[in-house]
RNA sequence: GGGCGCAUAGCUCAGCGGAAGAGCACCUGCCUUACAAGCAGGGGGUCGCAGGUUCGAACCCUGCUGCGCCCA
């Protein structure tokens, strides 16, 4: 105990500050290229492609969700030996960046239709190379490992080409088709919104029941859009519907119109609902469209693009919220307004980017006939080619693009890839491919509209690869590995890449795996909203905490398809844990922690070592399969207890012991093996601080670059050394506990004198067991003043203290009466087991016997603590 | 209206047929020479309710209640 350890420098400084190095770290790995990806090497491909955020978005929490685990996942596999390619990018978000820049002109004065179309397109480009992009800077934050080299933009030369290219083959195949429906109109947006891009709510409006016709010719109809009406050209009943039957065939006026419209029998009219007579605007309600098509009637436009109604009469000009209550108004003159019921809340659909209450419109668009697409892309998860984990969403994909409807791709907006459609003369229509030069001459022009950013972003896993060329990338990288998103965007954009992958690779599914990330919810478990002011900016804890503690945090909650709650209290303890890695770390290496192979060999250990090299190799093996299976939090939990409770705490103090002993290399040859291990495997969640800590152990270039460990690589455990070294701590927490509940004071040597037959199987572990409890060497005059027996597996142990005073009996009561009270317990539950037929007969060999020595372990525990409690002085 | 999911410690969540767990919060005592962003000890749960299956149920089944999500 006299020797001292000669403790060496480092250049580890005292504290870890992330803001002074984790910029510098991550320059390090791109300029050392560790992200750029090799089409041509030998090793296997493991490849994902980045979900592309929006152009004009920046990072929130769910892209750093999204990014821990693919940089996790890249950064393993790169370990491993894969060539990885992780491809990062962003889309160009049609109807936002429109938006954006619309209102950038608006605070000029000025609208886009001042500028011109092919102006207005450049200076939504010169907003992207001002503005735009600023997500990919705060990618670097996090330390995201993407190949920078390949990074991509839909709007790209390359990319737009795969556009036309496969707007092209679709529209040979007879799968694009162009098509006046009724389709969800914004507005505001002036644009056509597929049925993904509408949000629903239940909204406050209004029910107004209004009778057609007079006498015995009225039929009353209910509706929460009385504007309509304007362009009602039907009443539709259901045929088996007695009430109406005298009327179907026969015509009714229209109130304010003067027109007379035909009483139809649909037998999609639910009789239940309301009066059982339905109004019919084919031109501005879907359901109507459909009995419109059936009965062959008018479809009568009554809006403009802004939804104004354009309807002659005294409503004309008037935006359709201010032509519903006037036209209620008018009706009630004339009495014919039954009933009104206000509020009725019912569902309402809203654009998603601009929350404008989206209205259906009769108009000539574009159209993907998703039928084979979508079956095949059921396929390909049905037979197994593509895994959803976790496996219970694959039974929502199935829902979706089973009974997917036909898609609207084309979008009256300027920004995006235009419509390659020509329209000649005399009615031609003629699509052009991308080496193809469209036709010219007289009357001859292009279709005005873009296609949707879905339309691009669906060829993402491979147009990003340089589709439709067979370049040596998708050779080497198509099908990719992992796709990794959000479960709230299966549907906008997974089964989209799905239909396209599958429909131009020749059946190749674009992933092997689609992982789907809960959404991130704040401490209460409530969505992140700015209404609701519960934001946390991932940006603001990589300042306070560090990228690393952000990541981590991130990554403990990542069960699959589970939503995630997020508190600061939960970043300061990641933060909390990176502070003990580094503390760890710096000591080890003080202390000569090397990490040279082979180890030592087994007898050049001791217990402690072989202890937790043995829980090592278990640590090993389990994260390694939790990660194979995508459990993020399971897998960083086991590596945060690992790394705190069992290296950093019990093996860190018995190696202290052990530094002044005989098998001092052993020690420190384990410890830096150790700390070298937890490192790299946690280094896919915490790269920047396990880069700088183990650079500095082990003098390697770069854990980027580093092997994954093996648990084979480590020595098989050892059980005797793993059963003594929990008894060591089974004895010295017992002391502690006594040593507490005595409120001696946790610096306080205390003199004791250790015996019986379970202390003499650890008596190779005396010094660590005084050093870790505190407890001093017996004199020649020691006088215990109390004493303590811990049941071992090696037997009984028995602690005689000398407390130098007199012992707090009533506490030392307390204490066996708790245990007492826990064996009592136990004695209770494994007799009445033991003491039914039934469970002797019927339950597995391995538990009785299990129940059997619980029940004599429990029995002896409270022979010898009622003896106990006999002896303490009353 | 159709479908799915969740109800376990104050909070957020693991556990999913054989002894109730973690993180944070809380209480007590400690600046013990890696670490007070720490150390040691401690309290706290009839596992939503009611039935059923089983030798045995937080775990399987049925119903109920309360939340949440998706689709229409």
């Amino acid at each position: 105990m006299t020797e001292k350890t000669p403790q060496q420098h480092t250049d580890l400084p005292n504290a870890w500050n992330p803001a002074d190095e984790e910029a510098a770290l991550y320059q390090r790995w791109v300029d050392a290229g560790y992200f750029t990806a090799d089409a041509s090497s030998d090793k296997p491909p493991f490849t994902i492609v980045l979900p592309p955020p929006n152009v004009t978005g920046s990072l929130h929490m769910g892209h750093a969700l999204n990014h821990t685990v693919m940089d996790a996942l890249t950064r393993r596999r790169r370990m491993q030996g894969y060539e990885v390619l992780w491809l990062p990018g962003m889309d160009h978000a049609g109807i936002a960046t429109q938006n954006v820049v619309e209102r950038q002109l608006a605070n000029e004065g000025v609208s886009r239709h001042d500028l011109g179309r092919e102006r207005f397109v450049e200076r939504v480009w010169e907003w992207k190379a001002e503005y735009g992009g600023k997500i990919l800077d705060q990618m670097r934050r996090l330390g995201d490992g993407v190949d920078w080299s390949r990074e991509r933009f839909t709007m790209d030369e390359t990319l737009s080409r795969a556009v036309q290219t496969m707007f092209k083959k679709l529209y040979d195949d007879g799968l694009i088709y162009r098509a006046e429906r009724i389709i969800n109109w914004c507005p505001r947006c002036h644009t056509a919104l597929s049925d993904i891009e509408v949000d629903h709510s239940d909204d406050d409006g209004e029910l107004v029941s209004i009778r057609y016709g007079d006498g015995d010719a009225a039929i009353v109809v209910a509706t929460t859009r009385a504007e309509t009406m304007l362009g009602d050209t039907a009443v539709a009943v259901h045929p088996d519907d007695e009430r109406y039957a005298h009327l179907v065939g026969t015509e009714v006026e229209l109130p304010l119109t003067g027109r007379r419209i035909p009483i139809v029998a649909d037998k999609h009219v639910d009789p239940e609902f309301g009066t059982g007579a339905v109004k019919v605007t084919p031109a501005h309600d879907p359901n109507d469209f459909e009995i419109g098509r059936r009965h062959d009637l008018p479809m009568l436009s009554i809006m403009d693009e802004r939804a104004v109604i354009t309807a002659h009469g005294p409503f004309q000009d008037m935006d359709r919220f201010e032509a519903r209550p006037a036209v209620v108004a008018a009706l009630r003159e004339q009495g014919r307004i039954v009933a009104e019921k206000r509020p009725y809340v019912h569902a309402v659909g809203h654009c998603s980017r601009c929350d404008t209450v989206v209205e259906p419109r009769l108009s000539l668009q574009w159209w993907v006939n998703v039928e084979p697409l979508a079956r095949a892309a059921g396929d390909a998860v049905r037979d197994g080619r593509t895994k959803v984990h976790p496996p219970e969403l694959a039974k929502r994909y199935f829902d979706w693009v089973d009974n997917m409807h036909d898609w609207t791709i084309s979008r009256q907006l300027w920004w995006g890839h235009r419509i390659p459609v020509w329209y000649g003369p005399d009615g031609e229509t003629v699509c052009v491919g991308p080496d193809e030069q469209p036709p010219t001459g007289e009357g001859w022009h292009q279709d005005p509209d873009v296609l949707d950013t879905w339309f691009s972003s669906g060829l993402w896993p491979f147009s990003t690869m340089g589709w439709p060329e067979r370049t040596a990338d998708l050779a080497k990288f198509y099908p990719t590995s992992v796709l990794s998103t959000g479960y709230d965007i299966l549907f906008f954009w997974v089964a989209r890449m799905m239909m396209f992958g599958l429909y131009a690779m020749d059946e190749a599914q674009p992933f092997d795996h689609i992982y789907l990330h809960g959404l991130i919810r704040d401490a209460n478990g409530k969505k992140m909203s700015k209404s609701r002011g519960n934001v946390i900016d991932p940006l603001d804890w990589m300042d306070r905490f560090g990228a690393d503690a952000t990541r981590f945090t991130l990554a403990r909650g990542a069960n699959p398809g589970a939503d995630m709650a997020l508190a600061e209290e939960w970043a300061a303890g990641s933060r909390n844990f990176c502070t003990k890695l580094w503390n760890a770390t710096r000591f080890a290496i003080m202390n000569g922690a090397t990490v040279a192979t082979p180890l030592p060999a087994a007898e050049d250990l001791t217990e402690a070592d072989r202890w937790i090299l043995g829980r090592l190799a278990a640590v090993v093996s389990e994260v390694d399969e939790l990660l194979e299976d995508f459990q993020f939090a399971k897998a960083t939990n086991a590596l945060y207890h690992f790394t705190w409770d069992e290296l950093c705490d019990w093996y860190l103090e018995l190696a202290k012991v052990q530094f002044s002993g005989d098998k001092a290399e052993g020690t420190r040859a384990v410890l830096g093996h150790a700390l070298d291990t937890v490192l790299r495997l946690l280094h896919p969640f915490i790269p920047f601080i396990t880069e700088r800590l183990w650079t500095t152990l082990t003098g390697g270039e770069s854990l980027v670059v580093a092997q994954w460990p093996s648990a084979d690589a480590l020595p098989a455990a050892d059980a005797t050394a793993g059963a003594r070294i929990t008894d060591v701590q089974k004895l010295v927490t017992e002391i502690r506990r006594f040593r507490s509940d005595q409120g001696l004071k946790p610096g306080q040597r205390v003199t004791t004198r250790l015996s019986g037959p379970g202390f003499a199987a650890l008596a190779g572990h005396e010094e660590a067991i005084r050093s870790l409890a505190r407890l001093g060497d017996p004199g020649e005059d020691f006088a215990a003043t109390a004493s303590l027996e811990v049941s071992l597996a090696s037997g009984a142990a028995t602690v005689e203290v000398d407390t130098s005073g007199t012992i707090d009996v009533a506490a030392e009561r307390k204490r066996l009466q708790k245990d007492l009270a826990v064996a009592e317990k136990e004695l209770k539950q494994t007799e009445g087991k033991l003491g039914n037929q039934a469970f002797l007969d019927k339950a597995p060999a391995e538990v009785v016997d299990k129940i059997r020595v619980r029940r004599d372990t429990a029995a002896a525990d409270i022979e010898r603590i009622t003896a106990r409690l006999n002896s303490l002085p009353s």
